[in-house]
DNA sequence: ATGAAAGCGCTAACAT
DNA sequence: ATGTTAGCGCTTTCAT
């Protein structure tokens, strides 16, 4: 026998039929009792595995799932697949990673997955579709799709995320507390909805404390690197300089940190810094940040429940769940020097 | 018609046979002009795309690959997963990730996607098997797997990775040439082999400088941040401190110089640091990391590109490609206090 | 409780 | 250059 074993092969060993070695093997509870553990036995000795293409051509299921980020180069990512992927194998399938490198294109393309079989359902986690919202409603009629991290609006979509303008103004709250009233705030990529809500966060807390935010205090980052660098810098060659900042994502606080040392100021004695996140490396850093810790694990776990439901025929409200942030309190903020 | 089109469907439309519009779709260049671009019209107009479990049946193929690791929460593989990525992409393979989590029973179950017919080749980022050498070698036979950055031994596979004891050393020869001599080496998992190789290089450029190593000057770790900490302190509670140390990867490098930092120790001008890996925040971290950089994307590239070979029936040769790294100096190192 | 037979959608011999 | 036919390996009616 050339090649992996088949049911027919297994038959022929067991002296039954191909339909039963089916039967037999995916425990529908229709074999009895000699037969069971003939097949079983017999199945076990070939080495037999069930061949996919086969079984998902049968089923008309891929028993995979998809789930499709902007950048899987992005560490930030990776926990939230973890979290998918523990859930999706809990369950029998195994999870395909699309990345759409903010191309409409490749968008395009992994919804196409869904239509040709590659998988059962997908997980998005992008705030934007590669369609006009007309068309976005016939695409997506009907698909398994749920959402996480980020919003889709108007589709009807469930959602799991978290609540970023609470977190964000817990984080502004957490400045005031100590004492500052100066406080800028790096912003995401305006007008994208997660970094609107983030900076409008910012805005209730400070409108809460009734302080006036001064013009330019809110500068628009793209959450990389560089960008804290830049926009810290300009903010601190202001005359009215800031002496807290609340920074969108803990990698553009990383950039703010670095400039700030490079001007000779010390975080948290001079300046205080908040982030948004929580990396991996965030405790590491020097000084460790204070950030706002985003459950990722959970939320990629709840979203794949929430995509094994729409899958198994259960009418799936368009709910939106919230999972709870925490407030990471670490080395980076302290009282303001003046107080 | 309800459901997504099939070839059936085009068939009817175009007036032509079934087989006919295959090979219309698939570009053999067996069909005439005038049938083609109908052909084509009319697929487009159903929005057509081939049912991909009927095409693996038929063709007994998946045109996937698996990449598996040890642990997909690690940012240190993404690199390489783009790369791998991006080259299976443009050759019409998806890429499907593995997860080990070094658990003997997940490594056998990845084996069993390639014999099942999920995946048509393997990249192995894992340096050990879970046979033994006998049963490896039965359990490899013919199977298409390349290995990438680790190494598997006597299994006759084509391998991609660097040239850990040569970076090594030239890591360990820029903190000699700075004048250091107290240098010590924080090991990773020994006996992994990529580990007794970092430590291989620390130990040639020692010898050839004519530098003994003190006993206890190589603890081993297991490239935790945490180990890097707890390792770094039991270094400096010694008598004959170290002046230098060269660490087997970054993350225990940032716990190194934190546990440094929280001995009132400055890094570069008390003890000098030097990482492997150049992590994504490496050059981030406060000092920015001297490290050594692996190409990671290349790496993933290579061997992609090699198991495209060994997919396409080369005779691939078990060659072992050997990418450039690059010592990257960063602000971790400096000259000796006392020179 | 088991078997026989059909068919999922596609491609590739083999005809013409 | 195109059509006919068979079959990839599995699951699932429908019989018995």
């Amino acid at each position: 026998m050339a090649g992996p074993a088949k049911i027919k092969d297994i038959a022929a060993r067991a002296g039954v039929s191909p339909a039963t070695v089916s039967r037999a093997l995916s425990d529908t509870g229709l074999v009895a009792e000699p037969t069971l553990s003939r097949i079983r036995e017999v199945a076990q000795m070939l080495n037999y595995r069930p061949n996919v293409s086969a079984r998902n051509l049968r089923t008309q299921k891929s028993m995979a799932v998809l789930m499709v980020v902007r950048d899987v180069g992005n560490p930030f990512y990776l926990e939230i697949m973890k979290g998918v992927e523990a859930t999706a194998r809990a369950a029998g399938y195994s999870v395909l990673m699309g990345n759409t490198e903010n191309n409409a294109e490749r968008e395009v393309e992994y919804f196409d997955m869904l239509r040709d079989g590659h998988a059962d359902g997908m997980i998005l986690i992008t705030g934007k579709l590669p369609w006009s919202a007309e068309e976005s409603r016939t695409h997506l009629q009907g698909l398994p799709v749920v959402v996480a991290l980020e919003t889709i609006e108007g589709m009807g979509l469930p959602h799991v995320q978290i609540d970023n303008v609470g977190a964000s103004r817990a984080a502004v709250e957490h400045l005031i507390g100590l004492g500052h009233r100066a406080i800028a705030h790096i912003c995401g990529p305006i007008p994208e909805i997660m970094a609107v809500r983030r900076r409008e966060g910012f805005r209730q807390a400070m409108r809460a404390a009734g302080i006036a935010i001064p013009d330019g205090y809110e500068p628009v980052g793209d959450y990389l690197l560089h960008s804290g660098e830049a926009l810290c810098r300009e903010l601190f060659e202001r005359p009215d300089r800031p002496t807290a900042v609340f920074v969108a994502n803990d990698e553009m606080a990383f950039g703010a940190i670095n400039e700030l040392r490079r001007l000779g100021l010390d975080v948290p004695s001079d300046v205080s810094v908040v982030g948004f996140d929580d990396l991996f490396l965030s405790q590491a850093y020097y000084p460790p940040l204070t950030t706002v810790r985003q459950p990722r694990a959970e939320i990629g776990q709840e979203a794949m429940r929430q995509l094994l439901r729409v899958l198994a025929g259960e009418k799936v409200e368009a709910e939106t769940l919230e999972m709870p942030t925490t407030l990471q309190i670490r080395g980076s903020t302290a009282r303001p020097r003046s107080i």
